[in-house]
DNA sequence: CGACCTAAAC
């Protein structure tokens, strides 16, 4: 019976499906059906397989059930997707005799994120563990730890971090990924930094968490520092890690490394085909995006996803070809059974609103089957102000004010479109509009118009002026930001882009203050 | 017999 268990278990762990079938025959076969511990095994296996309804038979069949059987169902519906289901099953365990453990809490608590009420759900449950004691386990820390900062809620994560006083390698991955996520990425580098003093070893997770740390930074020194790191691990192999570093080589604008990265990998999957797709296309070299696209469609028999499209899209957006960002928005549905989701409707109201057809960008947005979000309606918004579209402008406007009314952009832009079509007491309004609502641009930012293809977010306050100077005064904020984040490809392909006043081509550019850890060494003889 | 942390998006 020993035995059996444990081959159970090895299935589970190897996924061997062929082998653990079996020994379900096996079981039947003997009369150990009724074995708790076997059932239990047998749930566990058939859930780590992907085969949940196959775990719920197993587990509904059962006479008594543990624990370990709750658990294993639990954790199967969490680790499939089904968080909702989990979360039901452990309700529907808490009116039984039998009682959660700390097993049981890492896996409901991970079941948390995604769902509709996660905050609320992840507070309870963590009243729970303070009550039934395992607030100490590591397991369920780092869950809960993990599911706040999914929340969004960072401090309630940080606080669990320094209430822990054995801090081990997955609870420094659970903030330093809770950090990436929440894009306070230069905590995230000062804490893999401080993990490194602590001589932690770095895991995969840790790479994939501080590589997007990076891309977000655009921090291409640090980047290929740990390039070097990922080497020396051995974790190239990793797709996650991979998926990082192509992500970030294509962020800090060093696109044919980047490419580099993609070409050595052995396995590629769609994962690194997209981000590979969506570097191009981010740093204006749209066709290849396309041809690297059709590329995989012809000859690798590629099946693309939504995401995929998105980034094809996004291609066609940034090198501004209208009639093949149609076409790809219809080849979803026709040849390939994917109906459009919100990001790609996004991309088609994008491309014809940057073409100057608002009109037809406003029909999509009524015509589609989502509610324009604050992404599509600021992305039409601008566009409404470089083409001087004063009534759909408003509309946008009022759109973005009644969605989020604390954040002034909107306000800021439709007192420009006024402005800029003559109507003064208009735009007058708006700006005292904004004074009685207190409401500022944030200190040190502020918006840069290059010409009517380039925007760009940036440090340092800007007076409006004609092209010429405002290159000279690009140059000399991002030449300063050469200086504190030592970035320069990012910052040459930016002038690049703005100096060859590309057609079509739209550049939304932030940067966060001077890096504090910006020139500190991530790794030792990196 | 079971549990925590990692990837693509206008």
């Amino acid at each position: 019976m020993r035995v059996l268990c444990n081959a159970l278990s090895s299935c589970a762990k190897t996924l061997n499906w062929n082998l653990g079938i079996r020994i379900h025959a096996y079981m039947i076969h003997s009369g150990y059906e009724d074995n708790l511990f076997l059932s239990s095994a047998l749930v566990d296996f058939y859930a780590k397989c992907g085969a949940i309804a196959d775990a719920s038979k197993v587990f509904s069949g059962m006479k008594t059930h543990d624990q370990v059987s709750w658990t294993s169902l639990i954790a199967g519906f969490s680790m499939n997707g089904q968080g909702r289901d989990a979360l039901l099953l452990f309700k529907e365990m808490l009116d039984t005799q039998v009682k959660p453990n700390c097993f049981t809490y890492s896996s409901v608590i991970s079941a948390c994120v995604e769902q509709k009420e996660a905050l609320e759900q992840c507070s309870t449950l963590h009243a729970h563990v303070i009550k039934r004691g395992f607030k100490n386990n590591k397991f369920v820390i780092s869950s809960l730890l993990d599911c706040y900062a999914k929340c969004r809620q960072i401090d309630d994560a940080v606080l669990l971090f320094d209430e822990t006083s054995e801090k081990d390698t997955i609870l420094y991955n659970s903030l330093i990924s809770g950090y990436s996520q929440n894009l306070y990425s230069e905590d995230a580098l000062k804490l893999f930094v401080e993990m490194r003093k602590k001589d932690l070893r770095p895991t995969d997770h840790t790479l994939s968490s501080i590589l997007n740390a990076c891309g977000s930074l655009t921090v291409l020194l640090q980047g290929r520092q740990l390039h070097s790191l990922v080497i020396k691990m051995g974790s190239e192999r990793n797709v996650f890690v991979t998926s990082a570093l192509i992500d970030m080589y294509s962020k800090g604008g060093d696109i044919d490394e980047a490419r580099r990265v993609l070409d050595l990998t052995a396995e590629k999957n769609s994962v690194l085909w997209t981000s590979m797709i969506m570097g191009y296309a981010q740093c204006g070299r749209g066709s290849e995006a396309l041809e690297l696209f059709d590329h995989l469609l012809t000859e690798q028999g590629f099946i693309p996803d939504h995401v995929c499209f998105t980034a094809v899209l996004t291609a066609c957006n940034h090198a501004g070809f209208l009639d093949k960002g149609v076409e790809y928005f219809n080849k979803m549905r026709t040849h390939y059974g994917l109906s459009p989701d919100q990001d790609q409707y996004g991309c088609l109201i994008d491309l014809y609103a940057r073409n100057g057809n608002l009109r037809k960008a406003k029909d999509l947005m009524e015509e589609m089957p989502y509610n324009a979000n604050r992404v599509i309606w600021s992305s039409f918004l601008s566009f409404c102000k470089i083409h001087g579209e004063v009534e759909l402008g408003r509309e946008a406007a009022n759109q973005l004010i009644k969605m989020d009314p604390h954040n002034a952009v909107p306000y800021i832009t439709l007192a420009h479109i006024y402005a800029r079509n003559g109507l003064w007491t208009e735009a007058a309004e708006v700006r005292s509009l904004m004074q009685r609502r207190r409401l500022r641009k944030p200190a040190g930012w502020s918006w840069i118009e290059v010409d009517k293809h380039v925007h760009v977010f940036g440090v340092g306050d800007v007076a409006h002026s004609q092209s010429n100077e405002i290159y000279a005064e690009l140059e000399k904020i991002y030449l300063g930001m050469i200086f504190h984040i030592g970035v320069p490809m990012a910052t040459a392909r930016l002038l690049e882009l703005a100096s060859k006043k590309r057609e079509g081509n739209r550049l939304i550019f932030e940067v966060h203050q001077p890096l504090i850890v910006a020139n500190e060494m991530l790794i030792d003889g990196g």
